[in-house]
DNA sequence: TAAGTTATTGTTATATTATAACATAACAAA
DNA sequence: TTTGTTATGTTATAATATAACAATAACTTA
């Protein structure tokens, strides 16, 4: 469920916990494996499990966790296993990396290319991914002046949730 | 030398290549010093050193570099004291933490608190800190609409600069 | 389909960044 | 001075990430 408001900030609200998360899942499964068909990419069983580790919750995860699952799972893993299909995950646009937490987090808005900007709680990991036009405009505006090149950005907001406060 | 624009964004300039730069590290010191003092914090020896250490560039330096540096220096070092003396730093907002880059550079903007915002060239590493109050208020109207308190935020633009272009 | 090529994954080792836990030293206030 | 507090030293290790090379799977084109 995304809004887009009068600031011209679209963003999801925060998941509600009675949202029906394993749909939530197959959507962002299905459109994932979409997107590579279409680009001729291949969304392999590993790269697919690993997305479905990230997004089995709407908090960041890290790269050990996922790979601890995988071991618990039997699966004999070793980091750069797990690494490499986060790489080809965020090359993708399918997830997104969240600097300061050293930890990766699903799309809410794969296909079209953008830069995530994320409210995190730092109490329950809850994250929003919020696209503002008006920051990008005034990143925009700014880096004009000094004449640079963005390549790209990191936003992160982090602070405590309406659930936990 | 900082600005306000139309857009109300204080920024720094790009460092020159000809500005002194000793000059510019002697009044950041002073800076700090009297800034410790009035808050009644030691600004001991060791957190000097580290602080010009990361004042010595307008780049990010990372805490294995500022080891390394006392280590030249003959000076036997670990890991914590290095940390220690940039978490005083950063809990007195003298420095930054660059998330992206795991990195610490100067705060070109002491006493008042505030949260920088950075452009940082990944070529030659030069970083601008700006102060756009457009972009806070962004996030403000939209962390109110989520209900959501803030504690921190990571603001971080990576690119080329005008001369490394 | 077989051979050659590329992309993906496995495996081992190690680099990089950061902190825990406890000991000692420096300083400040009573 | 002694007592409490803050700062630093020291050792070990945790947490995150990548390099380098081997093996395998998948694609490609003759």
């Amino acid at each position: 469920m995304s809004f887009t408001d009068a600031e011209n900030t679209t963003f999801e609200a925060l998941p509600k916990p009675t949202h029906d998360h394993s749909q939530c899942v197959k959507d962002a499964l299905t459109k994932a494996l979409a997107i590579c068909q279409v680009r001729g990419v291949r969304f392999t069983e590993l790269r697919k499990q690993v997305f479905e580790l990230v997004c089995a919750s709407h908090k960041p995860i890290g790269a050990y966790d996922i790979l601890d699952t995988f071991q618990k799972r039997g699966r004999k893993t070793a980091p750069p296993t797990v690494y490499r299909a986060l790489d080809f995950l965020l090359e993708q646009g399918l997830i997104h990396r969240i600097a300061s937490l050293n930890a990766y987090i699903g799309c809410d808005f794969p296909q079209e290319p953008h830069r995530g900007q994320f409210v995190i709680c730092k109490l329950c990991g809850e994250t929003t991914e919020l696209v503002s036009h008006t920051i990008e405009e005034c990143i925009a505006v700014a880096t004009e002046k000094l004449d640079f090149q963005v390549q790209s950005r990191v936003i992160e907001i982090l602070g405590v949730c309406s659930v936990c406060q």
